[in-house]
DNA sequence: ATTTGTCCCTGCGGGC
DNA sequence: TGCCCGCAGGGACAAA
C-alpha cells in the first residue's frame, strides 16, 4: 500500500531514468485510468519533455516542460504540464526494461530513447491525471484533492502539528489518515507511529497533552524517515521503478501483529476499528483515554 | 458537524 | 478439497 515513503521511492528511483526523456506516445490499455480522460490525458503528455519526477503527499508527480519550439504567437500560454499518479491500493510504476512486460498494465509511456514507463494495477483505484501547470482551469491546483492537502509531516514542525490537531475531540487517527490534515500518512504509518508514541488510535484529539502531540509528531518523523531509508514497507504489491521491494516491513511494531506479543511489554496486541481501517494497538503501552 | 457506511476492484485466506 | 465470505484500504460520496 503505497503510502508517502514508498512513493518518494518510486520517485527517487524512477527520476535517474525518466527525468530529460521525451513523451512520444501514450499507450491507454484502460481508458478508465487516466484523467480526465484518455483524450486529454494523450493531447497534455504527447510531445513534452520530464522536467523533473516528485512526491506531494501519495502522489507521484512528473513535472512536463512547455513544448520545443513553442513559439511567442500559438503557444505562448504553454506554461507546461503535470502528471499525478495516485497508486492506491495496488497500483505500480516501472521502468521497463526492453522486451520486459508487466501484468495488469493500463497505460504506458513510450519515451525518448526506447524507455518505457509502465502504469500497472491489480485491483484498478488508482488513476492517472494530466494537468496544465499554470493558474487557469486545468491546472492541478484547482484539483480539490490536491489543492486540499495539507502540509507534508517532513517539512512542518512540531508547533504546526500541534495546531494542526486541533481542539476538537475527533480520534487521533482519523486525523492522521486525513490528506487534508496531513499529508501522505496511511494505515501502516499511523499505527506505527501512534504505538511508537504511545497513543491509542482512538484517544479524541483533546486529549492529548502538548507534550504528547509532540512525542506523536516526532514519532511521525522517524517512522517516515527511517521507512525512506528503507525504501518502503513491501506487504504483497509495493514494489519500486525498478521492481525492487522495501524492507520496512521488517521494522513493523503494530501493523498487522494483532495476537501477537508487543515488542515493548509482551502484551497481547489488539485491534479496533478506527475511521472504517482496522488499528493494531498495544492495551498496556497504548491505554485507553480517561 | 462529525462520522459512519458503501462503493470501487481483485486476490487471498479462514471457516466450514 | 472446494466454495463462500470477509477483509485488505484511499478516497469520493451519501447518509445518519
Amino acid at each position: 500500500m503505497p503510502e508517502l515513503p514508498e512513493v518518494e521511492t518510486i520517485a527517487r528511483t524512477l527520476a535517474p531514468d525518466a527525468v530529460g526523456r521525451d513523451i512520444q506516445r501514450v499507450e491507454v490499455l484502460d481508458p478508465s485510468a487516466l484523467h480526465p480522460d484518455p483524450a486529454t490525458f494523450q493531447a497534455l503528455a504527447t510531445g513534452r519533455r520530464i522536467e523533473s519526477v516528485g512526491r506531494r503527499a501519495k502522489l507521484l508527480l512528473l513535472t512536463l516542460a512547455p513544448r520545443d519550439g513553442a513559439s511567442t504567437e500559438d503557444n505562448a500560454e504553454d506554461s507546461g504540464a503535470i502528471l499525478a499518479v495516485h497508486l492506491r491500493m495496488t497500483g505500480r510504476v516501472f521502468v521497463l526494461a526492453p522486451g520486459m512486460e508487466t501484468d495488469r498494465t493500463r497505460a504506458v509511456l513510450h519515451l525518448s530513447g526506447g524507455m518505457r514507463l509502465a502504469f500497472a494495477d491489480l485491483r484498478r483505484f488508482g488513476s492517472m491525471h494530466a494537468f496544465t501547470a499554470g493558474q487557469g482551469a486545468g491546472s492541478i491546483g484547482t484539483w480539490p484533492f490536491y489543492a486540499n492537502l495539507g502540509p507534508e509531516p517532513l517539512s512542518m514542525n512540531a508547533a504546526e502539528f500541534r495546531n494542526r490537531l486541533g481542539l476538537g475531540r475527533t480520534r487521533i487517527k482519523a486525523l492522521l489518515l486525513d490528506q487534508s490534515v496531513i499529508a501522505g500518512i496511511g494505515n501502516i504509518y499511523a499505527d506505527e507511529a501512534l504505538f511508537r508514541a504511545g497513543v491509542r488510535p482512538d484517544t479524541p484529539a483533546n486529549h492529548i497533552p502538548p507534550k504528547k502531540r509532540d512525542a506523536l509528531f516526532a514519532a511521525i518523523q522517524a517512522v517516515l524517515t527511517q521507512a525512506i531509508a528503507e525504501n518502503g514497507s513491501s506487504i504483497r504489491d509495493y514494489r519500486d521503478a525498478h521492481g525492487d521491494a522495501g524492507a520496512f516491513q521488517n521494522h513493523f511494531r503494530a501493523y498487522g501483529r494483532e495476537g501477537k506479543a508487543c515488542l515493548a511489554c509482551g502484551e497481547i496486541m489488539r485491534v479496533m476499528r478506527v475511521a472504517g481501517r482496522t488499528s493494531t494497538f498495544c492495551p498496556q503501552c497504548q491505554p485507553a483515554p480517561r
